[in-house]
RNA sequence: GCCCUUGUAGCUCAAUUGGCAGAGCAGCUGACUCUUAAUCAGCGGGUUGUAGGUUCGAGUCCUACCGGGGGCACCA
């Protein structure tokens, strides 16, 4: 970078030593008192002719005409964009000078007065202007912006300030998980954190990341799930429980898969898995008021979802027979249509089988949100199963539009039923690829007793994607994972 | 991991059969006190992802590698 400076680089740089040859700071200093843009443009008279208010606002200079003694532009903080007016005879020598020196990418502040042009633009007429932090790099092409997809992922903050619609996105996630946990709140949840570094890693089926701790020399999982501490504080008295956390799955990515993603775990003593149904349309719903104009029917690409409460509810086994068009329980059946389907059934558990062929028949069909409840227990190791009934366990995954949002229990708390789960590996299932990894501390727990209680995990990520109608994850994470870039 | 596809100036894109690497925006110099994709005149800007190969000649064809996108697999 130093020995071969970029020409456009090279430009900025000679407008900095400009500035500071002025005497100021091109880095910027304190600048107090400045009103977010959204709230300067709703000062601003409405009528031509009328001075307004003279306001502070600051942010990034997004265009910019260097030209004449009269100049425009638009700032833009988060909250929006204002046009910006310069004249030389309103400002001290110094500060047109320093005006000279402007390029768009510039962090700024301005004092003026608001009033509209000529042609009924809202504007701050810069009585003051001064530098908050220069920039040096050259911004994307003001008509077409950042478009290629590589660019916008590994910079980030370029795209936040120059592509349409990107921070507002971001803005909505950070909404949407605000009002999780104020829903929450308001059922008298405590949120709290547990540990990411974990030496089983339990609490569901998925290859984890290895990492390893230097002074112990032991090597330790980063978490896939947050289910067992949870259930561990709640045998500890913590009635209502959540933690909203990263998780990690060494796992392929694609559009609706990132290696870490964010979860809502929660857990609710004397609940069971229909108090989760409520739970879950109470936050849900409440989320997408919050962004979409106080609407619970959302666009979601050609489609329309409506989330306003209660969401359907199918059982499993229903929705198996009207799809795959066999009873799960008839295993030659169920075999025959998994062959048709190119699903292998050797040493494979019936049950594993029958999931398989759920998946390849029935969740694309569900656009829903639809509550699929009452899943085959083998399947569902923490989970308790119906009295009477011990094949079906009181489970349900909520989808939409093929799209796995929720899942939930009535949590198993039968310490030796949990033991006798936990040493019981389905056939045909890999222990790496099984939820049940024995965990003695846990049933350790559970032995001194945890109450009756329902659970639910939602993935953050997923449910912003639908609240927001976006179709790819990584639009709904600051910064996905990516190969590192070779400089 | 496999298949398809893609990588050219800061950004968005061209480049005919393999035949002198171009444009717009942005940048620089100058003019302009109501502009807003400002306008006008002039000027500069390239390791065509990387490394090889074929050829008189490669952005273009071939091989490998690197990055991205899409699909498959994985993700019960």
């Amino acid at each position: 970078m130093t020995e071969n400076t970029h020409h456009l680089e090279a430009a900025r740089l000679a407008k900095l030593e400009k500035i500071e040859q002025l005497g100021i700071d091109p880095w910027g200093q304190r600048f107090d008192g400045h009103l977010h843009i959204d709230a300067a443009r709703a000062k601003c008279p409405e009528e031509n002719g009328v001075d307004g208010e003279t306001v502070r606002v600051a942010g990034r200079l997004v265009r910019w005409s260097d030209s004449g003694k009269l100049r425009f532009g638009h700032i833009q903080d988060y909250t929006g964009k204002i046009q910006i007016a310069v004249s030389k005879k309103e400002v001290d020598e110094t500060t047109w000078e320093l005006v000279d020196c402007l390029d768009r990418g510039d962090n700024i502040g301005v004092e003026g007065v608001l009033k509209l042009t000529k042609t009924g633009e809202k504007t701050v007429f810069a009585t003051k202007l001064v530098i908050l932090g220069k920039s040096l790099a050259q911004p994307p092409e003001k008509w077409h912006g950042l478009e290629d997809i590589e660019t916008r992922l590994r910079q980030r903050y370029t795209d936040l300030i120059y592509t349409e619609g990107v921070l507002d996105r971001m803005l909505k996630r950070l909404k949407i998980i605000e009002s999780v946990r104020s829903t929450l709140k308001g059922e008298e949840y405590f949120e709290v954190e547990t540990p990411v570094l974990h030496a089983i890693a339990g609490g569901a089926a998925a290859r984890p990341f290895i990492t390893h701790h230097n002074a112990l020399d032991i090597d330790l999982y980063l978490r896939i799930a947050l289910e067992l501490h949870l259930k561990r504080l709640m045998v500890g008295g913590i009635e209502r429980v959540y933690e909203i956390g990263r998780v990690f799955r060494n796992e392929g990515v694609d559009s609706t898969h990132n290696p870490e993603f964010t979860m809502i775990e929660l857990y609710q003593a004397y609940g069971n898995y229909e108090t989760m149904m409520d739970l879950a349309e109470k936050i849900i719903s409440n989320a997408a008021k919050v962004v979409n104009d106080g609407a619970t029917v959302v666009p979601w690409g050609d489609k329309t979802i409506d989330f306003t409460p209660p969401f359907a509810r199918a059982k499993y086994g229903d929705l198996f027979r009207e799809h795959a068009a066999c009873d799960m329980h008839d295993a030659a059946a169920v075999a025959a249509k998994a062959k048709e389907l190119h699903i292998p059934t050797e040493n494979r558990h019936p049950d594993v089988i029958v999931n398989d062929v759920f998946e390849a028949t029935v969740e694309d069909a569900l656009v829903g949100p639809v509550f699929v409840i009452d899943y085959p227990s083998s399947m569902c190791p923490l989970t308790k199963r119906k009295n009477g009934q011990p094949e079906i366990a009181e489970r349900f995954e909520l989808f939409v539009d093929g799209l796995e949002v929720a899942n939930a229990y009535t949590e198993l708390n039968d310490p030796r039923l949990q033991e006798a789960l936990f040493k019981t590996q389905l056939q045909g299932l890999a222990e790496e690829d099984s939820m049940a990894k024995m965990d003695h501390d846990f049933v350790r727990a559970l032995k001194v007793g945890m109450p009756a209680a329902g659970g639910m995990g939602i993935g953050i990520d997923r449910l912003v994607m639908l609240l927001t109608n976006t179709k790819t994850i990584r639009d709904v994470i600051f910064f996905p994972l990516l190969k590192p870039e070779v400089f």
